[in-house]
DNA sequence: CCGCTCATGTAACTGGTTACATGATTTA
DNA sequence: TAAATCATGTAACCAGTTACATGAGCGG
């Protein structure tokens, strides 16, 4: 009877927000850029009413002026499954290594011409360093002052992404060099 | 008629592979630390068969030794098909994030204990160092003079390993720090 | 009053997973 | 001769997706 990975991330969204409505949660990944779910309707709401049923949630009825809702919160199990979730240690595999979609297609790029690969990274990069700025900007909008582990996950995507940053411009350096193949005076 | 993730890294893996039987793919995606595929033959044969059925793949009966087997090679629409996929720019939100689970669970930890978390983070650094070295034999294992992209996939790993040490290491330092609130002489 | 956001849900699908089943060949 | 590896496949399941459907309240 594991939680899946929605589910635990849905106990720390509540824990984080409660009282608060499924629609609150649904809004939250969606909107969130290091989400990884889309946050849909068909995800959520079965999810939420599961873990009501197995009792890591509980809910009532409420109401925001005058719009129903249904405002849910951690029950005590809820709160000590989040709690386990965190502590269990990942395994060893997991914590590894990150998926990179980037990494996937350079590994089969010998398939195309030299120039279609420097445009597939100079890409890659421009869309990169479009983003830096948001990534920082995350960083200033959760202080350490206010939610420490917040700005450790924003400081997270940073990281990673000027990591990336610094390999594609490695790559780009090293296709744009000419090859030893190369003739001398061509 | 989108190729799959899964689809796309066959047809990727036939490339440079073929002629290869649909075994080989199952346990390249198995073993590879890179690939986030399991590699399980209820998702391998069933989708080699349908790609050889749209066309992207040919087969033929072999035999090494006495034993039977079905080797596999890309037609000219899957090697099209490749090269349109590698060639095609990802979508922005894909290419500026890459999703972490330590980052994930960093989000909730204010519903831990100081001490756990700590323990949490000094876990995934260990795990993570231990990793190290096989990233690094990695980019030795596929030095640039034999194929240059398989280098440079493992350099990628090898240097977002790195950051997230690095990110890890950081957090440490800031959660053993004494925190502001805490009262001197204490 | 029109369009947007808030709010809740269902149905069909998809792209994988695990577990099961089988059998030949090689190696210790 | 037993265990591991090569090799091919099926069946049941699962988590999450898209698309659909509905309706109330709020702002311009």
């Amino acid at each position: 009877m594991a939680l899946s990975d929605l589910e635990q991330a849905v106990l720390g969204l509540v824990y984080q927000h409660a009282p608060c409505t499924a629609y609150a949660i649904r809004t939250l990944c969606a909107k969130s850029r290091t989400a990884r779910f889309s946050g849909s309707a068909g995800s959520i709401y079965p999810l939420m009413l599961r873990l009501e049923q197995r009792g890591y949630l509980r809910s009532k009825p409420a109401r925001q002026g005058r719009r129903r809702r249904r405002d849910y919160g951690l029950t005590r199990k809820g709160s000590v499954a989040l709690r386990r979730w965190l502590t269990l240690p990942l395994p060893a595999a997991d914590v590894s290594l990150v998926y990179d979609p980037l990494r996937t297609r350079m590994l089969f790029q010998r398939a195309l011409p030299r120039a279609s690969t420097l445009a597939f990274v100079l890409d890659a990069l421009t869309k990169l360093r479009a983003a830096w700025p948001l990534l920082e900007q995350d960083c200033r909008d959760h202080p350490r002052s206010q939610n420490e582990f917040l700005h450790y996950a924003a400081r997270n995507a940073l990281l990673l992404a000027q990591a990336r940053i610094a390999w594609l411009e490695e790559v780009a350096a090293a296709i744009e060099r000419p090859t030893r193949r190369r003739r001398r005076g061509k």
